[in-house]
DNA sequence: TTATAAACTGAGAATAGTCTCAAAAACTAG
DNA sequence: CTAGTTTTTGAGACTATTCTCAGTTTATAA
């Protein structure tokens, strides 16, 4: 008779989609999301090329799946409450940052994983996803604070989210990461409409 | 016998060549340059997929001979001689930032050719080759000049590149091509360490 | 006009990818 | 152990791509 609890069962399977996942990671850090083929990530997941189908729609469910992976595994920073706030908004946007790339930057594979995300050419990965909101709640607060000067738009979002990306790579190649995340977060400051010298100042000192 | 001047065949030649970088622009801005097959190509060029490897010696030779042909078109706008320039450096840079993203809008094919090339995920296209060197001039003389408040590394030239692909991107999109400009300026020149209201001002009065 | 070289053609070889499916294997409940 | 269910397998159908090459067409020099 059919089993309805079957939770070992169960345990049993999503190891194997667990597997194939995690592959998928290595494989799409290696050669890119476009690049990356079915046949190799089965291959190194070490299971038969039709097992992916049993479990996966097609490719386009996996990358989903892998952008849903990485980003519970990431997203903790932007759960600030900016509206009920007290400290200067440029301090905690700065320390959003900070935390922000350093948990994409825990392991080399994701890191190159959320790098190739950014170049999504049609639809907004599941990593990207959810990123805009808070980022706007944060500049609505600092504007409310008038601590920023900036107008909010489309083009200052994309640049925001450029010079996380390029911070990322930056790290991914091996250079310094603290100093790479104080330059992301005096950029985006400053582009935020902060002297500066102030911009400098903060970042150094987050 | 053999003719070693045959001035009309060669151009008979080179058009085929220039049917086929034509080709490739249109698919290329459709598609990408990683989807964009020969195959397609040469359909939209109405020449055989032969008549290709004739031409080229594979994909990649495409790929850089379109570069060449766009950079041509677009590259005039730092040609300034900065060492010897008079004026302010955040007016001059303004203007060439203005110069430069207006010659790249030119054409919408040629838009979403350049934008594509931003992508690049190993090798810097030849689009993007040379921007580089006429920007750190710039800053070098902004810096001489005591103008600017900041490093030149790595980072801080990802970071301008990234905010020039975003203008273009919102020109691509549709959005007003002279207000995406003067973000684009602002954005720069307060990374680059202006004072925010003279970063907007000097935008607005490009 | 004609011989020769240049330019082009398109069939097809080689390769690589996605996805299906019938059958095998691995489990689990009774 | 047995029978039924879930999970896995891998051969192969199908599609798409790059690239080669023998042969054809086109252009031109003499």
């Amino acid at each position: 008779m059919k089993n309805f609890l079957k939770n070992k069962h169960l345990s049993k399977k999503q190891q194997t989609k667990q597997d194939i996942i995690n592959a998928a990671i290595k494989v799409i850090a290696k050669s890119g999301r476009d690049a990356a083929s079915i046949l190799e990530i089965t291959k190194v997941a070490k299971v038969a090329n039709g097992t992916f189908y049993y479990h996966f729609q097609n490719k386009e469910v996996l990358i989903d799946a892998v952008g849903e992976k990485i980003l519970n595994e990431i997203t903790d920073s932007y759960e600030i409450d900016w509206k009920s706030a007290k400290e200067d908004p440029a301090i905690l946007f700065a320390n959003a940052t900070k935390t922000n790339l350093r948990n994409c930057s825990q392991d080399g594979l994701w890191l190159a994983v959320i790098i190739d995300s950014f170049h999504a050419k049609s639809k907004v990965p599941p990593i990207l996803r959810g990123y805009n909101k808070g980022l706007i709640a944060h500049i609505e607060f600092g504007l409310s604070k008038e601590r920023y000067d900036t107008k909010i738009n489309d083009n200052l979002l994309a640049n925001m989210q450029s010079i996380n990306r390029n911070a990322l790579i930056m790290i991914l190649e091996g250079k310094n990461m603290k100093k790479s995340i104080q330059q992301a977060i005096e950029a985006k400051l400053r582009i935020l409409g902060l002297p500066p010298k102030e911009a400098r100042k903060i970042s150094t000192d987050t």
